[in-house]
RNA sequence: GCGGGAGUGGCGGAACUGGCAGACGCGCUAGACUUAGGAUCUAGUGUCUUUGACGUGGGGGUUCAAGUCCUCUCUCCCGCACCA
């Protein structure tokens, strides 16, 4: 036999897989598809680090099982390629972030290859590519033309260090979410599409899919959708209402004192008539000062001041109540003011016991002179007139007709997802293909004039002032309005990274088509993606985005689905041995590169399968690589153990069906750890009973072959088992066969182990209890005890219980 | 603060509807083969005061039986964070 050398082996079949064009996908109506999608990563200059392979390779054993089981599998990789790195990269050594992008993308496809990934490389898709460009500046021309992307002057979150603006989603503790740079608020005029009013459909299509509730929940409270009600309290004495949203209607005759946020414009409005408008407006300016992160620090007090000289008058009730102004509500939610019921409110009760307001009880159950009583469930109203009685849920429905009819409020949904700001303001991105004319405001560029390509500059550099780069470009921004023909000006701004991402998976359907984004019977064979594995971090970014995308194409007809992805993963960081996340400062970065040289591709995908739980993170450790090259070279050394025979082996029967099984059901459930630990204790089996037939061999190499697919081809040609391994079919195993029929029964005696018996899986418990009470070592432990109870559990356990 | 997840050997981690805790791998110990071993093979490896007892963050409970269920509590990770 041979020694394993995994270089050579390697090499040598991916070669003849892409010289067969084995995973090249194409349409084909006789069999299911299935399509598998894995992230596709932004190719840095770093190239993979041992994190990017873990995803892949899950999904490359799902994909290649699939293809054992019959299913036509679109498994496809591509870059995203625009972005900051990139960029900056190339303004620190002057040179074309486009030769940057590509000489990333071939590091990242050879290494890629080098591990032997099934990808149909056929369908390999760059978002820099202008023929990639031109879809995504289509489709977003598609959200401009049906009023789902404008433009607004407002304030939006400005990167400190990147010098490009933010969409909230990017903002993670105040901070920029790639580059933890110090964010903060600049108005400027931003293109936005309008994802808001997907909002309802973004959680509730949730419904139809197949994700981890991780991610339903982390969306779901992104959203933040909440029902209620807007209430309009009179400001005394004038003509005009303060309007307030509250979940909580049903609480209203408790409303003893209002609060609006320091800049709503009601201050504005009345100062003259506000006696302590001077202390209010100090006021303000202490607040304008803080930092956002300072204002909403949850562990400081809260601060207030009364207006005085303007009161608000309780719909409900009737009676006047004071309105004070704290930094406890925000303008930028609701509307900017609230109705405050200390009693079932943390918050109002908290400020109410401050300041000395007034607290009224008007849900039962609480004591509220102690603490805000905010049950719903149980709560039963009190002191509120003809509410009284009624249970939160009936009060709320009873208020919220009473109020309505009165034309006093009404029902009303809030979300705390914002509009997405769309516009960045640096040069490595899609530019945004409008135009603007004096006369025709903003104008399309056509379509046969897409796409839109960036101009070629001396200088990348992103400016202070908030403009693209692209500004400065004159004979580019100058031209001529697409519809009257005078002069005219192009938008300077870019897309942001997540643009070419939103539709990736719709183009790999059909990659090379110039018609189309993509053609109508490819989405209609190839969507939905059947299972998307990414990571956690993309949950409210992409994910969230690209539902919104596919949504948008859903309605205005251009895609045949709901929803993009049906099933979604998602894998746990790889983190270094020092059990830190992997950084280049940290110094413990492993180079995937380093572990296919010297231990082999099949060896990594072994390892990065058998680290751990696959959706937790987990340290690197090179011991365990060596482990995982040791099984190997034990499943290589089978070779010397096998015999010819076309059948299971007898004694090895059961557990081969077992392992299938296992397997099997493992590979489905991402548990890639305990299926591969149940082939290495097939392993070890075949080992103990010292031969196996080529049977036995081959179903074992087609059960390892999706982890492991180089050696397992080689044995498979070595041995002779006939044509190719990748011809086989997944093997079957039959139900009976993984039950043992006669087993060791565990026999307990008050609960503690004292022996175990061999006895028939269906033994009537009259013959298991002859041979549990004739065992020498229970009969110690039972001798000169009363038998209170015995418990059998066929199959399971025998436990006697005595005193 | 709210929401979600998790605490199991020296380490990574197993354990189906409650039914032999520690699969599998690493590491470690001893032995074999060797000029050698960071190769390979064999045996062993939860702890302890070892005819036995104790062991799944900690306390209480339910049960013939608890890592698994209930209850209180501690710690860590992730998400949201004055969202009315």
């Amino acid at each position: 036999m041979r020694e394993y050398r995994p270089n050579e082996i390697e090499k040598k079949w991916q070669e003849i897989w892409e010289e067969k064009e084995l995973y090249k996908a194409e349409i084909d109506h006789s069999k299911p598809k299935f399509y598998a999608l894995v992230e596709f990563p932004y190719p840095s200059a770093q190239g993979l680090h041992v994190g990017h392979p873990r995803p892949y390779t899950a999904m490359d054993i799902v994909a290649r099982k699939k293809r054992y089981e019959g299913y036509n599998v679109l498994f496809p990789m591509g870059w995203d390629a625009f972005g900051l790195p990139t960029e900056n990269f190339a303004i620190k050594n002057k040179i074309h972030p486009a030769i940057v992008t590509e000489r990333n993308v071939n590091r990242f496809r050879e290494q890629l290859k080098s591990i032997g990934f099934s990808f149909d490389w056929s369908r390999e898709i760059n978002t820099t590519d202008p023929k990639y460009m031109k879809w995504t500046q289509w489709l977003f021309l598609q959200f401009f033309k049906h009023g789902l992307a404008y433009k607004q002057e407002m304030p939006i979150n400005w990167c400190t260090s990147c010098k490009v603006g933010l969409a909230n989603e990017e903002v993670v503790n105040n901070a920029c979410e790639r580059c933890g740079g110090e964010v903060v608020q600049k108005v400027k005029n931003q293109w936005m599409l309008r994802i808001t009013k997907y909002a309802d459909r973004l959680i509730d299509d949730l419904e139809m899919v197949d994700f981890i509730d991780r991610v339903k929940t982390q969306q779901k409270n992104w959203i933040g959708r909440s029902e209620g009600m807007e209430i309009d309290f009179q400001v005394a004495g004038k003509e005009d209402k303060l309007r307030v949203f509250t979940t909580r209607p049903d609480t209203i005759f408790g409303s003893t004192y209002m609060v609006i946020a320091a800049e709503h414009p009601l201050i504005d409005k009345y100062k003259d008539e506000i006696s302590n408008y001077h202390e209010i407006s100090q006021y303000r300016e202490e607040l304008a000062k803080k930092s956002e992160l300072e204002r909403t620090d949850l562990s400081k007090e809260k601060t207030g001041i009364e207006i005085k000289g303007l009161r608000a008058i309780n719909p409900a009730t009737g009676k006047e109540i004071p309105i004070w102004v704290s930094d406890y509500v925000l303008m930028s939610y609701g509307t900017g003011a609230i109705m405050a019921v200390p009693g079932h409110d943390d918050r109002d009760w908290e400020f109410a016991n401050k300041f000395g307001l007034p607290i009224v009880e008007v849900i039962k159950g609480g004591d509220v002179t102690k603490e805000a009583y905010t049950d719903t469930e149980e709560g039963i109203l009190v002191n509120s007139d003809f509410l009284d009685g009624l249970t939160v849920k009936e009060a709320q429905e009873k208020i919220a007709g009473w109020l309505e009819e009165r034309g006093l409020g009404e029902r009303k949904v809030n979300y705390k997802l914002r509009d997405w700001v769309f516009s960045r303001q640096r040069y490595w991105g899609e530019p945004i293909p409008l135009v603007h004319c004096d006369d025709c405001g903003w104008v399309p560029v056509p379509e046969e004039e897409l796409p839109v390509l960036l101009p070629d500059v001396e200088n990348y550099e992103p400016t202070d002032t908030g403009e693209s780069p692209l500004a400065k470009i004159e004979e580019w921004v100058n031209t001529t309005c697409p519809k009257c023909g005078k002069p005219a000006k192009r938008e300077t701004d870019t897309m942001p990274n997540w643009a070419g991402s939103s539709w990736y998976f719709l183009r790999y359907c059909d990659p090379h088509n110039d018609e189309e984004f993509a053609s109508k019977e490819a989405l209609e064979y190839w969507m939905n993606v059947d299972w998307y594995n990414g990571g956690m971090e993309h949950t409210t970014l992409h994910l969230l985005y690209s539902r919104f995308w596919h949504k948008f194409l859903y309605d205005i007809g251009l895609v045949p689905t709901p929803e993009p992805y049906q099933k979604r993963t998602s894998h746990g960081m790889i983190l270094g041995d020092n059990n830190e996340k992997m950084s280049k400062s940290r110094g413990n970065v492993v180079n995937p590169d380093d572990i296919v040289r010297d231990y082999g591709a099949d060896t990594l995908r072994t390892y990065e399968m058998f680290i751990g739980d696959f959706e937790k993170s987990a340290p690197w450790s090179e011991n365990g690589v060596k482990g995982c090259r040791r099984f190997l070279e034990r499943v290589w050394r089978l070779q010397e153990i096998v015999v010819d025979g076309d059948e299971y082996t007898k004694e090895l029967e059961s557990s081969i069906h077992k392992t299938i099984k296992k397997v099997s059901e493992d590979f489905d459930t991402l548990k890639f750890n305990t299926g591969i630990a149940a082939l290495m204790s097939l392993a070890n089996e075949f080992y103990d009973h010292g031969s196996i037939t080529k049977k036995d061999l081959e179903t074992f190499l087609i059960l390892l072959n999706p982890v492991a697919p180089h050696i397992t081809e080689e044995i498979w040609q070595e041995v002779g088992l006939g044509g190719y391994l990748h011809e086989s079919t997944w093997p079957g195993y039959d139900e009976a066969k993984t039950k043992d029929q006669v087993i060791e029964l565990p026999v307990q005696v008050n609960g503690k182990l004292r022996a175990t018996i061999q006895v028939d899986v269906e033994a009537e418990q009259d013959d298991v209890r002859e041979m549990a009470l004739g065992d020498e070592n229970v009969k110690k432990y039972i001798e000169g005890k009363n038998i209170v109870k015995e418990i059998y559990v066929k199959g399971k356990i025998y436990n006697i219980v005595v005193k």
